[in-house]
DNA sequence: GTAGTTGCAAAGTGTTTGCAGGCAG
DNA sequence: CTGCCTGCAAACACTTTGCAACTAC
């Protein structure tokens, strides 16, 4: 998928999310706006010391999370112990393929979801994930 | 809700998954069933050693994943590092309350997804998955 | 006697935290 | 100087593993 922003509109992004542009947050920006792909946090780590090593560990989770909290990108859980980071912040769903372990987009304005029970009042809706889990028809199911 | 089962019901259900029914499997499939609730291995483990510890770690976690290839419950992931087990096989969804990290279903009859495109020829769809995230509605969304 | 099950504790994975140094205003 | 950002490494929570004793047949 092509690129959401162009490298040097990262830090203006970033502004627009009220966070501070510095390097480290605009290669992490840059690693998952230029692929437009799910990472995890560790293929982050690894995308943006790629050239040079100078992202730690601990900055590569701050910095997801924080983009998290400012709505930049989206936690997207579909296995325990492993989060993904999807650069697309719009809603949509998933397909999470089983056997690889691949994850891809699903958009929303194809799919429909009725009959959703009212909420309990008090509540709001944060979000709605949906998770479609598929495996090659050929293996044998467990 | 009401038990699915009987206690005395357990191990011959046990049997007809193809599991041998334990005395540990046999009380950990009695806490789901007793409940019908969304429990964390953690929760399970401190359920079946209420009374008298007589049921280890591993155990819970063997026997849980055990069941889960069975297809005896279901794993729900809605947060990284927390797997919770849902003694209801059925197709349904789920709605997680992020205050709390409370976990209730919603019953798929009621509920119809339509326009999920086609899958690639060569797979075939092994669950869908929805979550609704709710939070009060006074929190300040962070 | 054999095969399957259990328990303990340590290892493993992914994530979070505490604190000191660095840079900007 | 003050405050935010970063890096290191240890801490942390949850889950998995290895091996020996136990149970049932």
């Amino acid at each position: 998928m092509a690129p959401k922003y162009k490298r040097k509109e990262i830090p203006e992004v970033l502004r627009n999310h009220g966070i501070t542009p510095t390097h480290q947050r605009i290669e992490i920006a840059a690693a998952l706006y230029s692929r437009m792909e799910h990472l995890s946090a560790e293929q982050i780590l690894a995308l943006v010391n790629e050239h040079a090593a100078e992202t730690s560990k601990a900055t590569v989770y701050n910095t997801l999370k924080l983009f998290v909290a400012k709505r930049l990108v989206r936690e997207v859980i579909v296995n325990p112990g492993k989060t993904f980071y999807d650069p697309n912040p719009e809603p949509h769903h998933h397909l999470y393929h089983l056997d690889t372990g691949c994850l891809t987009d699903i958009p929303a304005d194809s799919v429909s979801i009725s009959g959703l029970p009212p909420l309990p009042p008090g509540l709001k809706t944060e979000g709605v994930d949906v998770i479609v889990r598929v495996r090659a028809a050929r293996a044998s199911g467990g």
